[in-house]
DNA sequence: CTGTTAGCGCATTCAT
DNA sequence: ATGAATGCGCTAACAG
């Protein structure tokens, strides 16, 4: 039925394992006998049976590349630039690290994440890399450490992208975070700076580390603005899900629990979009009635209207690096832990309030 | 090292065929004997080991998703929505249908398309879903469908989403096809009701499919808005990439070969948005002076200043009819063949023209 | 450089 | 309802 290795190995005259060396090109072959095997690998149109091979080797091809919302251009970013970095070799010969780097959406669902790892445990895969967020839940962090921990004993290397590092430290390959808490506080001193003082702040699901850590930054540049500068700040927080109703939607919120404040910062930019369509609809315009900001830098954010001042993660690069790092191609920084440095980038949603 | 299927038998005390049994749960086993050997798992920490499993049984539980550009919403919430549908029974005991729904990013590049079909067919995946639009070379297409049969041929199901179908039909489980003609159609119709007659068309790459049919569409209109109503066509035609420089750029290109033109319709929202900058940045007014429109209707266009007319594709139910398709969950449509409609959505981006 | 020999861990006959 | 035996297709020592 389907054309197996003994087969091609029979029609190029060599034994099955010469037939293996050069599809694998890990061992010295005559060139010769490469020709004759690679002439009977296209006549039978042989396609390698991947399960027999990774459960003869222990080892598969399979990289998983972990996303808490696919639909969201962050994750695409990151995944996309892991992905291209991971499947890089794919051209070099038939095999020479030929990986197969593949996107699961976990939803931003701990069960769906712990779900996926297991699968991706199955199947033995290579590398792993858990981009975004996580959530803060003890039960759950203790579960993901003792996960990756297993994932890394059998031979998985694990990598962490855009988010804090875990217990199980000693088990990850690298741990690439983002600076969130500064770059928040850079944020809201900008506009601190600008003049504002009464400032809102939509958030991100409150049980996330993203969340917690662009608050955090938020609350600091606060309470150093001076003497009550963090005053009320709980009642001029909203939390809610990374997308733009739930921007609209607190925006709303926010101004009714302070119909004068000037400012309102969000968890990221799609977040931000959602509040300036609340504030448009208010008949408030951006920035002379209120000015407004995000986090992320995704590419929209340079052409909303006005153009939105927010803080830039580069996404691509950390994500390319992942996958290096993934691929054994880079070498991990120092102490497997480094953080990519948030920047300010001033724009037109941003001024200072308007004068009474 | 580590722990096998014959581990979990030793210490529930019974032969390895029935703990297999009892993990793929479709063979009759006694309940107390079940209980003993779920014990087992559990105390062991077993985990199947997939390639082992997939050889035996000559099928795995892979699952592949092919995308054009990952950091595209559009890609996003088809693959997210047929993610889930697949990913759907993952509680349903510890196997009955736990499918690994993964997505793969091509870039939109035929080489790598081919290439993660081949990783797929080494996999034996159990199905795979192709979504968007696909390259219309010749070559390209034969190639495909020969693949593609040859994954059908080994058990693969096979479904299209958002992409025409292939010669190879009667391999191919279900394609589900856009009105991107029908869409492109009467988008332009509405521009032309408005009373443009000097449309920009701001195309997507020359040799994909939903470009060809939603310029088609397009040009339909036009013709038939009267006689000369497609003559200069080609000089108000533009191609370019699916982003939004490419919008940005190729709109800067049509005011330069007709500076009176009266609007613009765009390959996507994301192009669309693109042609809004390059317009704002030249002086221009939307839609006083310019109108846009866009296709696909994504989340972002509802908020964007001023929102932006364009044509609605269910793109969520599409890719959750896809999902449930790969899985043999649904019915194939007659003839293995559905093509989804195209709804226009008139919103403030358009106008009538102004008046000299 | 190439052939021979053993499993890899599991699903599935076939018995019982 | 359960156990014993066989082989899935390939890689990895070993020889030579």
């Amino acid at each position: 039925m389907t054309v197996t290795l003994a087969d091609v190995a029979a029609r190029a005259r060599v034994s099955p394992a010469t037939v293996s060396r050069v599809l694998n090109g890990n061992y010295p072959v005559a060139a010769s006998t490469r020709e004759r095997v690679l002439q009977a690998v296209d006549e039978l149109d042989y396609v390698l049976n991947g399960p027999a091979s990774s459960l003869a080797a222990a080892t598969s091809d399979l990289v998983g590349i972990l996303v808490n919302d696919i639909a969201d251009p962050f994750f695409g970013i990151v995944a996309g630039a892991a992905q291209t970095e991971i499947g890089r070799y794919e051209g070099t010969g038939r095999a020479r690290g030929e990986k197969l780097a593949v996107v699961c959406n976990t939803g931003g669902s701990p069960r769906r994440e712990l779900n996926y790892l297991t699968l991706l445990q199955r199947q033995r895969a290579a590398a792993v890399v858990l981009t975004g967020g996580a959530v803060e839940d003890p039960d759950h962090i203790a579960t993901m450490s003792a996960k990756l921990s297993k994932l890394a004993a059998a031979g998985t290397r694990v990598v962490l992208c855009g988010r804090p590092p875990l217990p199980a430290g000693d088990a990850i390959v690298a741990t690439i975070a983002f600076d969130n808490r500064g770059g928040g506080r850079r944020l809201t001193e900008h506009l601190i700076a600008l003049g504002h003082r009464r400032i809102g702040y939509i958030a991100g699901p409150a049980e996330r580390t993203t969340t917690r850590h662009r608050l955090e930054g938020h609350r600091a540049a606060m309470a150093a603005a001076g003497p009550g500068g963090d005053a009320g700040q709980e009642r001029l927080t909203v939390h809610g899900p990374y997308d733009r109703r739930s921007g609209y939607e607190a925006t709303l919120e926010l101004l009714r629990r302070d119909p004068g404040l000037t400012a309102i910062a969000a968890a990221n930019d799609t977040v931000a979009l959602g509040a300036c369509a609340a504030l448009r609809d208010q008949g408030l315009r951006i920035p002379a009635d209120v000015s407004v900001a995000g986090f992320d830098d995704l590419p929209f954010s340079l052409d909303a209207v006005p153009s939105l001042t927010t803080v830039r993660l580069p996404l691509f690069e950390a994500g390319a690096r992942a996958g290096r790092l993934a691929m054994g191609n880079e070498a991990p920084p120092p102490g497997g832990f480094a953080t990519i440095p948030a920047e300010l980038m001033s724009r037109e949603s941003t001024a200072p309030p308007r004068v009474h």
